[in-house]
DNA sequence: TGAAAGAATATGAAATTTCATACACTTTAC
DNA sequence: GTAAAGTGTATGAAATTTCATATTCTTTCA
């Protein structure tokens, strides 16, 4: 191999660059511009980003609890009580407490907000298919898989 | 290999998860959990996460306009902005006028700026190099290449 | 049993973010 | 050279988010 020998990026100053190859940044970046497109229609049809990932949670979980749906919607609590009020007051999902334990408060799909659900996730799942297909020519198969043993890794952390 | 036959998981009513393998989900809980701790450790030094990566951005370039540190940061401008202006008011950067095109606001950072991004910087990387050794087992080695062909494929998509 | 500790959710008030758009400057194309 | 179009940044006002903490139940355990 006679190497067009590709050097490390450095700033003027003639230091390496950090943020380009910096994980974080890659991972963010990565969910970020992965996103974009897909969110820019969840909001064309009226919901905000959390909004949308609270339908997807309760697709999977009706009846979740709030806490469970902020941690998976990546959201804090209290701002998810916020974004759940609002979209009872839309009447997308209705919220009832749990009858074995009154602190909890179950959240659970209308038909109006399953419907939108149920439109939403094929979109979500056509926009994926179109992703990974990009993304199957280096060897993007593994992402997936990767991304798993990263967000198990990390919280397995956590409990150790 | 006699498997233990791994069955998709499903919901309640027997539908398949989404949420669970969405590749969306796994790269914002991904880059969510792998950031948690050290943008803990970033606020605990009195910064707010886009305040850190605009220090890191400056790092890497500094001069740089507002529109590519909030391309970069992943912030809108208009709040980049505000930030920019707070973080002027800290003394961490001073903004200037471009000479060559008036339009254009330069960021540079001041000598408090450097020298708290000279602390944090090597902070963000020893937790990565913690965080890439947790994930050399499986074969993590391959995570920030495929990042990265992700946002490049990203990126040529909104080109074509 | 009952007091203390723990959990889950809600909420006030301050701070931040958003969205649209204004403003200032530059480039383009006559 | 100048009007029109394009860029980069700032800003008002409404909406949202944050943080700390209140509130309401439940569990623990002496």
């Amino acid at each position: 191999m006679r190497g067009k020998q590709m050097k490390t990026p450095t700033t003027a100053e003639g230091e390496p660059e950090f943020v380009a190859d910096y994980l974080l940044y890659l991972l963010a970046a990565a969910s970020d511009g992965a996103s974009a497109q897909f969110h820019a229609k969840v909001r064309s049809q009226g919901l905000r980003v959390p909004e949308w990932r609270v339908l997807a949670c309760l697709h999977d979980r009706d009846g979740a609890m709030i806490t469970q749906l902020a941690r998976i919607a990546l959201v804090e609590q209290s701002r998810l009580t916020r974004i759940i009020v609002q979209m009872e007051d839309r009447g997308l999902l209705r919220r009832h407490s749990d009858p074995d334990d009154g602190r909890r408060v179950r959240v659970f799909l209308t038909s109006a907000g399953r419907a939108l659900t149920n439109q939403l996730v094929p979109q979500a799942q056509a926009h994926e298919q179109a992703l990974l297909e990009q993304l199957s020519q280096p060897g993007g198969a593994d992402l997936k898989p990767m991304l798993r043993a990263l967000i198990k890794a990390l919280e397995q952390e956590t409990t150790t």
